[in-house]
Formats: structure tokens, C-alpha cells, sequence
RNA sequence: GUGGGGGUAGCUCAGCUGGUUAGAGCUCCAGGUUGUGGUCCUGGCGGUCGCGGGUUCGAAUCCCGUUCCUCACCCCA
């Protein structure tokens, strides 16, 4: 057992127990994006390291330690990718995507790496799925974003989400903001954590994210964002949130949520749920109009989410499968002679669209009895040596108990009227 | 990288102030008279008690090491 293989750490088999209620969800994902007017996108499963240490950001800390990445065989750094925005946008702009409409609507659902200490909500190998609106500048496209994002929770039946949205400004209102955070905060550098210390020359605004007690109360009095917003800058926030209030889609407002990703501009938004765990991000997400012109594009605004698949699932917690009402059929055989016949009768079952298993141990019957039930088969088609002779089979209906003979001429009919 | 909890049958776990052949429930398999499931009854398969070392007459049980899982911290795209 010691020697047996395992998955990689972080890893996860879905078995097929698991993997129904995957596919039901995904079915929700794919019907809701379509409905809305998004198109899949499908990205290779690597990348340049490039494309991510300069659209992410290039703290070397998370570039280095949480991307798993390798060296191939031509020298050349390829990252698995930990997030989906910057494929999706380097797709877009490598097919010239911007020339078959003005608005791209774009979805995904795929799978990424992250090389962190496991937890729950948090492998190394998840899933997610995510939306991109690219081509408007305009807050009714960020409302559609988030409210789409909603829609899908909401579908999925995620009980108690909260919808948190902030807004980091435009360049320069932000740079403004930096500013005058900083002003703020140096005077009281010896009381910050050695991280935040470091992030007050990288990144500011990152500190406002800190969950240390002693920061968090530092931070009460920090400079508010919104008194530093242009005034586009924030016309904008405040149609978003007005959209979002046309909807009476609850959200609040919290002028500290700095999602991690350097590219974001202007909207932020993050929806979490009290039933996860400690990582309780079901979905983030914002706005990224400089992103584009980064990777090599023209300027192109965009704004969009993602969704941890695996996080949701948690949210949604064991659902018990409902049990389906389509006919199944197990064949069962009571004679040799009936397992000669059994492919041609199984066949043609199948061929006419009926779900059809049978047993290749020749087991008794009622061992096959006993596994058609296990199987929830809701029929058992009985063939041996009698109804062979008669050209018939006998149909039990597991639910009732009621047993019939029916002709073999008649079998397909009958099981597809039941 | 740091800390807590945990590895005993396929699954969920009991046993752990050391004592002879290691248990339960569920699952699985097979029977309960002629070819019929689920319920019920009976029986069976299945464990070198994560791995390595130590203490002891004797260790699943105590000690040390190691590894994996898990939750949390850090971090979070």
C-alpha cells in the first residue's frame, strides 16, 4: 500500500460518483454563458512565463513561488497557467479578434495551477470558469459582468453570497490615491508587518488587503479612495452601483478590496460565501483597461470575473442525486443459450436509444438481479430458455414488481412507452 | 515556509493507563431448495494497525524519526 502510486499533492480524481454533479454544473455554466451572449474560449494549457510575470505583476515572490513553471527543451520558460485573463487576452489579440466586432464576449472554464500549500478550497490543480466583456469602456458592461456572474451563483444555488465591489480608479486617480496612502502610512512604518513594509515602496495599496489585527486598525483611518477619484473615475463607480441597485442585486461597498492582480483599473468586485472556509472567494473580478495595451495590443478596455469551481462546490455543500426517470434497462440471462442472444438483444436496446447494461460474469440471477438494483436500473428484461422458445422476453418493472411477458417484436416499443 | 489535528479492513470509525488468534457498522461476494432485486436471515472475502527504528518477555497501544492526509497561518492570480 506504502508503494502504491498517489496523486500529486493538491491533486484531485473525480470519480464517477463525483463527476454527475460536475457535469450538471458545467451545463449550467455553458447554457447560462450562451444565453448571455458569450462565446467559449479554449487556451492551450501553457504559456510563455512571460505573459503572466508582466500581466499579473512582477512580485517575484508570487511569480516565482506559486506559478509552476519549467524550462523546455529550447530554453524557453513555459508557466502552467494560473489564471485565465492573460491567455484569453493574448488569445484575442493574436487572432485579431478586435476585427470581427467592436465587443468581444468571451467565457471559459478550464483548468489552472497554483504551487501552494493545500487547503480547503485551495489545490493545486482547480477549476474555473470566468467572463470577458473586452471593448467597453462603458459601467453598464462591468454591471453585466457582475450581475452575470450573479446569475450563474444564483442558477448553481449558492445560498448566501455576498457581492463586495470597489473601485480602484483610473491610473491616475490612483496614483494620486498611492500617494497620498503612502503619506499616510510612512510615518507609521515601524508598527506595519515586515510585508507590508515592503509593499509600501511596491505596491501600496496591497496593504489595504492585510488581515493583521493590528493593520486592519491602522487602516480605519487611512485615506478613503473615493475622496481621490477623478471625476469620471467616479461617475463610473457610481453607475455601476446604480445598475447593480436597478437589479437589487445587495452588494456592499468596501473601499479596501484590492484584488491581487496588478492590472485591474476601476471596478474590483469579489463575491464570497460564509460557507467555504477560510478561502471564502467564490468569485473576483474587475475591470482592466490597460491590460490589453500591455500584452502588445491596441488600447482595448475589458472588464471581467472568474469562479473557482471547486470553492463553489464547497459553498453548495453534498447535494444528494436525484434520481432519474428515464428508463434503464438491465438484461438479465437465465440460460446459456440466452447469453448467445444477449449482444443482439443489448444492441438493439441501445440502438434505439434505450440505456442498456448487462452481465459478463455469468452470474446467477440473482446475483444480476441484485446488481441491476444497484445500478438502479428501473427495468430488468428477463431472457432464457422460455422465452427464447417463445420468442418473448419478461419485463419487471423494479419500482411496481409487476412483471409482464413481452414479445420480442414488441420489446423496443414497449420500453421506449414506459 | 509555520502551527494544530490525523493515518487501524473498500468506506466511517472503535480499540491506545502495553498482554495471547485486531473489532463494529456499512459496502462487496455467496447462500436462504425450482430462473427474480430492493427489505430480512446466514455465511464469507478483506488488515504485516502509514513506514523505519527504539524500549520491553510482549507494542495498534509508550519513545524517536520519517512520510502522507487534513485544517489553519503566510500568501492568494
Amino acid at each position: 500500500m506504502s508503494k502504491s502510486f498517489q496523486a500529486i499533492k493538491g491533486t484531485k480524481d473525480l470519480l464517477p460518483v463525483d463527476t454527475a454533479r460536475w457535469r450538471e454544473f458545467e451545463a449550467v455554466i455553458h447554457d447560462t454563458m450562451q444565453q448571455w451572449g458569450f462565446g467559449e474560449i479554449r487556451t492551450p494549457i501553457f504559456e510563455k512565463t512571460e505573459l503572466f510575470s508582466r500581466s499579473v505583476g512582477e512580485e517575484s515572490d508570487i511569480v516565482s513561488k506559486q506559478m509552476y513553471t519549467f524550462i523546455d527543451q529550447s530554453d524557453t520558460s513555459l508557466t502552467l497557467r494560473p489564471e485565465l485573463t492573460a491567455p484569453t487576452m493574448r488569445a484575442y489579440i493574436q487572432h485579431n479578434m478586435d476585427r470581427e466586432g467592436a465587443l468581444t464576449k468571451l467565457y471559459y472554464m478550464d483548468t489552472l495551477f497554483r504551487q501552494e500549500r493545500p487547503q480547503a478550497g485551495r489545490l493545486r490543480q482547480f477549476n474555473q470558469f470566468g467572463a470577458e466583456a473586452i471593448g467597453s469602456p462603458h459601467p453598464e458592461q462591468d454591471a453585466e459582468v457582475i450581475v452575470l456572474a450573479c446569475a450563474i451563483l444564483n442558477k448553481l444555488g449558492v445560498a448566501n453570497p455576498t457581492v463586495l465591489v470597489n473601485t480602484v480608479g483610473s491610473s491616475e486617480s490612483r496614483e494620486r490615491y498611492r500617494s497620498e496612502l503612502v503619506n499616510f502610512l510612512t510615518p507609521l512604518k515601524n508598527e506595519l508587518s515586515e510585508t507590508s513594509q515592503k509593499r509600501l515602496k511596491s505596491n501600496p495599496l496591497r496593504i489595504l488587503d492585510t488581515k493583521d489585527k493590528k493593520e486592519v486598525a491602522l487602516l480605519s483611518d487611512a485615506p478613503d479612495i473615493l475622496n481621490c477619484l477623478n471625476s469620471e473615475d467616479l461617475h463610473h463607480f457610481e453607475k455601476v452601483q446604480g445598475f447593480l441597485n436597478e437589479l437589487g442585486i445587495a452588494h456592499e461597498c468596501s473601499n479596501k478590496l484590492v484584488r491581487g492582480l496588478d492590472y485591474y483599473t476601476r471596478t474590483t468586485f469579489e463575491i464570497t460565501s460564509p460557507d467555504v472556509g477560510a478561502q471564502n472567494a467564490l468569485c473576483g473580478g474587475g475591470r482592466y483597461d490597460e491590460l490589453i495595451e500591455q500584452l502588445g495590443g491596441k488600447p482595448t478596455p475589458a472588464v471581467g470575473f472568474a469562479a473557482g469551481i471547486e470553492r463553489i462546490m464547497l459553498a453548495l455543500g453534498e447535494k444528494q442525486d436525484q434520481t432519474t426517470e428515464k428508463v434503464m434497462v438491465y438484461i438479465v440471462t437465465a440460460s446459456e443459450s440466452a447469453v448467445d442472444s444477449l449482444f443482439r438483444l443489448a444492441n438493439k436496446l441501445r440502438q434505439n436509444g434505450i440505456s442498456t447494461s448487462f452481465d459478463t460474469l455469468r452470474r446467477s440471477v440473482k446475483a444480476q438481479m441484485r446488481e441491476a438494483n444497484r445500478l438502479a436500473a428501473t427495468h430488468a428484461v428477463i431472457v432464457g430458455d422460455e422465452e427464447i422458445a417463445d420468442s418473448s422476453a419478461k419485463v419487471k418493472n423494479f419500482k411496481t414488481g409487476e412483471q409482464n411477458t413481452i414479445s420480442m417484436n414488441d420489446l423496443v416499443s414497449h420500453l421506449k412507452s414506459l
